[in-house]
DNA sequence: AAGAACTCCTGTTGGC
DNA sequence: TGCCAACAGGAGTTCT
């Protein structure tokens, strides 16, 4: 479901009931999600504090006072829930949900040292969780080849640039590929190369001159990256905020897209008359406008 | 060996 | 209304 916004608002939103708090509870009501759950996963939590909370990619990482890391990957339906003392709950994820409602897909749940719980519900299980040294997180096979953050200074158009140099995949693909930029997935990929005005179809080695230095489309394509993924967590956020005060409904993701889920209506770009076309590539969809995207 | 296709799983949606 | 194919925010594995 997510991609690194969405991670990143649901890191903030588990922040303040995980961090510096305790697991006093695990309840592990399968053997596996997409992979088998770790070895031990409950004795290897329970009584653990979690330290600190962060995201790398499109993971969320809990750092245990045992000097393990608990990583947890959303998939593509993955969803936390956080159900408070008082009983009224906060769902951070995609859909509305009354918590208890349907807890067919409740996987595992953390009754935390602050009285809060919190439920990891996921129904088609592509997300996946692992507890390890922290050492060795960075030989990780998960983490070892991942890309930059694209809202740190590693991105920048000469990287692009040099990774795109000799790459004869398409932009589209090449965006996607976690190895290059981490965090990205199908909607911000088109949404920045919307912004950018760059076809998704575009060999990838375009963005480098012969030389491997950047061109202006891989200028365009990082500034269209990091503002999008900086509008999209600032929506996320206030959506969040407006949650607490809330009955226990959230539209948790009610950012405005110029072309995902488009097809057929008019290109947004300023004087283009041209449409947004879906087309399938890998498997999956991608919007574009063939006018304004070259 | 890069690049593309296939695969895991369940739920929702849209067309007939 | 029912049925069924298509599709869904991911990414590891297996092919060509």
């Amino acid at each position: 479901m997510p991609e690194l916004p969405e991670v990143e608002t649901v890191r903030r939103g588990l922040e303040p009931v995980l961090a510096g708090k305790r697991f006093n509870k695990v309840e592990q009501r399968r053997p596996d999600l997409r992979f088998p759950l770790p070895e031990r996963f409950v004795a290897r939590l329970e009584g653990r504090k979690v330290e600190r909370l962060e995201r790398r990619a499109k993971y969320i990482l809990a750092h245990l006072d045992s000097g393990e890391v608990l990583t947890m990957h959303l998939g593509m339906t993955g969803r936390f829930t956080i159900t408070k003392p008082k009983g009224n709950s906060q769902q951070l994820g995609e859909f509305t949900y009354e918590h208890g409602a349907d807890a067919t897909h409740d996987h595992v749940v953390f009754t935390m040292s602050g009285g809060a719980i919190v439920t990891y519900n996921d129904a088609r299980r592509f997300g996946y969780m692992t507890l390890m040294p922290e050492a060795e997180l960075i030989e990780h096979p998960h983490f070892k080849g991942l890309g930059v953050e694209p809202l740190g200074n590693e991105l920048n158009a000469d990287y692009l640039a040099r990774r795109a140099s000799g790459k004869k995949t398409d932009l589209k693909a090449f965006l996607m590929d976690q190895r290059i930029v981490a965090g990205l997935g199908n909607i911000y990929v088109c949404e920045a190369l919307w912004r950018a005005h760059l076809s998704p179809d575009r060999v990838a080695h375009a963005l480098a001159t012969r030389m491997g230095k950047a061109t202006p489309a891989a200028e365009r394509l990082v500034g269209a990256i990091r503002r999008v993924l900086e509008e999209a967590i600032a929506a996320g956020g206030s959506t969040l905020r407006d949650y607490k005060q809330a009955d226990g409904s959230l539209g948790y993701f009610q950012h405005r897209f110029a072309v995902y889920g488009r097809e057929g209506e008019p290109c947004l770009t300023p004087g283009c008359r041209g449409k947004v076309r879906r087309k399938t590539q890998a498997g999956r969809s991608t919007f574009a406008c063939r006018v304004c995207q070259r």
